[in-house]
Formats: C-alpha cells, structure tokens, sequence
DNA sequence: TATTGTTATACTCTATAACTATA
DNA sequence: TATAGTTATAGAGTATAACAATA
C-alpha cells in the first residue's frame, strides 16, 4: 500500500503560527516546559555557586536533615544509588559535608554539613528563594502559593 | 582548617522523616517532579504506539501543522536540528509522515503526515488526553485549568 | 553572508549488573 | 537472605562543530 501525504496543497506553517494548542492542553507538557524554563535561570543562578540542581537539592537536603544515609536521599530525591556517589565524593572533596559513622548501622554512613558547608549552602538557598520569585514574577504571590499546591496534588501520592 | 560537622550527637532521619520543605517550596523542584511523574505515566502508555514523548510530540505537531519544517518544529518544540534529524527519519520510514519538497525555498522540505500517520495520531492523541485526565485526577476539571494557567504564565515569554 | 538540513562526535544524565561488608 | 554503599559500564538524552545546498 503506498502512505500518501494528506494534504498535497497543505498551508505553509509560518514560523509564528505554528499550532501547538494540542500540546499545550496537557499538563504533562506544560510542566515540563516550566521545569526546563526555571532550572534553566537556577542553573545560571547556581554557577556562582558551583552547584547544578542536583547537587544543590542534595547538599540542602543534607543540611536540612543531619545524620541522613546515601540510601535515604536516593529515597527522597529520586537518584539511583550508584549516581549519587560521585556526587556525594565531590562535596565531600569540597569541604561541604562530612560522613560520620552510623549510629546503629555500621554498613550505613551519616552525612553532615560542615560548618563551611551550611554557609555555602545557607546562601545558597537565599539566592534560590529570590531566583524563585524573578522567575515566577508574573505569578502573584498568591498564585504561586496555588500553583505549588497544585503540582503536589498532582505526584503526590494517593 | 579543619571543617567539623557541626552536630556530632545528630538526629537520625529516619526514612519517613526527611525533611523536604524547602525544596518543595521551589516552583522548579514541584514542576520538575510533577513532569516526571507524569511523563512516566505518557511513557506507558504511548509505548503501544511506539511513540516516545518527544516522538509524540514531534508527530502530533507535524500532524496539525502540514507543510511544517524541521527548523519550525525545532523552534518550538526545543529540539536541536542535529537531534530532530533522526526522529524525522525514523517517523517517515514508519511511514507516519512524509516528505514533500518546499513550495518557496528548495532549501527546506515540508513535512506532511501520511493517512495512516493521522490515524495514529489521532488515537494517541485521545489516549493522551484520557491519560491526563487519570494522571491528574486529583485535580478538579478546574483545578486542571488553572493549573495550565499559571505554568503557562511561568514558562512563557514576556 | 546567512540559513536548511545533515553527519559526526562529545558530553551529560540515567540505568543495570555485580561486588563487599554488614544486618 | 537482605540491605548500604560502591564500582564499572551501558544507554539515552542533549550539545557543539563543520559541511553541502540553497537563499
């Protein structure tokens, strides 16, 4: 069977007027598009740092929750264990935070922020909180409040 | 300079109890995790079609804008041209699409769906919009839309 | 000179298998 | 037997450089 072309006089789509409203009815593509617009202004943002978002959401997560295991910040950031070592190995390196025996589970290490490292990281997170307001700055304060709501109602778990 | 971790004696997180607040009060950490969590559930889904998201969208786009070309199509959907090459090919000799030469510049080539294309896009699209429905069914038809609203407000330009 | 489509290639991110030491 | 951490490696996704044909 031959697969002929539909329309063989088609209208020429313009660079402008390209349609795309059957993308933009799913939630899936709109909050990708987000995703990859504000990591893209955090990531700039961050540099000064020399933090990526991942490295970011794990040395915060580290400060935020002294004593956590490789295997729970795996659990709650979704990073498979063997690509969180060399992440893990390069704060380490940097001075950042620090493993200490586990208390009870001597196959487990406990991460901690150096004193160094929450500094960093402290800042860190003020830059990110005015990041956060000049990327969504035209979202009310309100709305912003709504459309976080929102997203966790989504991947939340039931 | 020695650097100590600043709490010796530290609360264990347990694995249940991992603070994420402030990562969750950032708009892009929300809409990264919402996006993944849905496009896990699209991935499912659009594998009876064959499709990939960004084959999805490639395809769906072709379907609703005949004539479009590759360098509209990387445009808007972000795709580089070198990426998109494949894609393209690997879509037409499915034969889903098809090439038909530029009526004003011999530079470009406009790509058209086939009849059998259409038809397969058409029912991916509907799968696609059922599975949205389910993917956010925690969300009021309301909700959905401002949802929609408000990353749209985000991610599109000023 | 600039642009479309293309090839080749490099880099990053993510995923899988398997090992060790402890539980 | 199962789990925490690790190594090595494979695969997908994304990025840059450079080219021929055409504008």
């Amino acid at each position: 069977m031959t697969l002929k072309a539909i329309q063989p006089p088609a209208p020429p789509a313009t660079a402008e007027a390209v349609d795309t409203r059957f993308l933009e009815s799913l939630v899936g593509y709109n909050a990708r598009r987000t995703a990859l617009a504000v990591i893209e202004v955090f990531m700039q943002e961050m540099a000064q740092y020399d933090f990526r978002p991942v490295d970011f959401s794990v040395a915060s997560t580290i400060a935020h929750n002294p004593g956590i295991t490789s295997r729970q910040l795996c659990a709650v950031l979704g990073v498979l264990p063997p690509n969180l070592v060399g992440l893990i190995k390069q704060l380490e390196q940097r001075g950042l935070i620090e493993r200490q025996p586990h208390a009870t589970d001597r196959r487990a290490t406990g991460l901690h922020a150096t004193r160094e490292g929450a500094a960093l990281i402290k800042r860190a997170e003020t830059t990110a909180q005015a990041l956060e307001l000049r990327a969504a700055s035209r979202l009310t304060a309100a709305e912003r409040k709504t459309l976080i709501t929102l997203l966790q109602k989504v991947y939340l778990a039931p």
